[in-house]
DNA sequence: CTGATCCATCGACATCTGTCAATATGTATG
DNA sequence: CATACATATTGACAGATGTCGATGGATCAG
């Protein structure tokens, strides 16, 4: 349950004034009295990264597929997820290519197949995102 | 390492082709080459969602924000978020909002301002993807 | 009450995304 | 080579998304 009265910034004073050009000390009380430290945001490239997999796998087709190729022994034919989903063949190729960008799969032709698997050497983020499906 | 020959659909025979309106055992012999057993599909809810929560963290300013959250042992004033992102107050709430539509957060008003905080009751997928934000 | 401040909402706009039809590419069959 | 098939790519289009400026509602200060 959080105070009216915060004090952590004010004390240290080095808090900047993001909004106006005004320094924190020669703002109106009632700017400075909510605030409080925050935790030091991520390194940039980090959270981009970590959004990058939230992305990849923002799509219930592509949460499908990955639970799929976790659960599979062997790599998947491109044309059993033309099977399975309830999509066009572009679309169903759109999203492993997704997933691919996204380096969670890797595929090979064989033949006239394409065969995808998950990739061994995944991100820590992209791992833990994986393990997180069923 | 895939094969060419696969046999586990084709020795059950109960494999429906989804694409053409012949019967699987009237297909050519090369559609039906490559196909394998994949697993049983997630119930649609269940990956929508997973999609869902994934989703409300596919963008790097939700990430950092879910960062800062997770790191406070108090509720954080917009107006912290605001200093903190190089983006609009409008924008910043629009975030804000969309992680509160997920299920992640909630707010608290005091009087001018609001204070959002992680909820303490997530889901468990919504659990899981925090955990995966450092 | 009046003015200032914080926050949410609205309207607009450019960009991204999911989807399909059509086409292209590559491979196997005959 | 000609044909059939699997997959990828392209082009198009509707809908979602991130962003901003402007506006509105609520709360506090004087």
């Amino acid at each position: 349950m959080p105070t009216a009265t915060r004090t952590t910034a004010a004390a240290t004073g080095t808090r900047s004034a993001a909004h106006s050009g005004r320094t924190f000390e020669e703002l109106p009380v009632r700017t400075r009295g909510c605030c409080s430290d925050v935790a030091a945001p991520l390194p940039e490239a980090r959270a981009d990264d970590i959004a990058g997999v939230m992305r990849a796998l923002a799509d219930p087709t592509r949460v499908q597929m990955v639970h799929m190729l976790k659960a599979a022994t062997e790599p998947i034919c491109v044309c059993d997820f033309n099977a399975v989903f309830h999509v066009g063949q572009p679309t169903v190729s759109h999203h492993l290519a997704k997933l691919r960008d996204a380096g969670l799969v890797e595929s090979e032709k064989l033949g006239i197949w394409a065969f995808y698997r998950l990739r061994g050497d995944l991100s820590p983020a992209a791992k833990q995102a994986v393990a997180l499906i069923p």
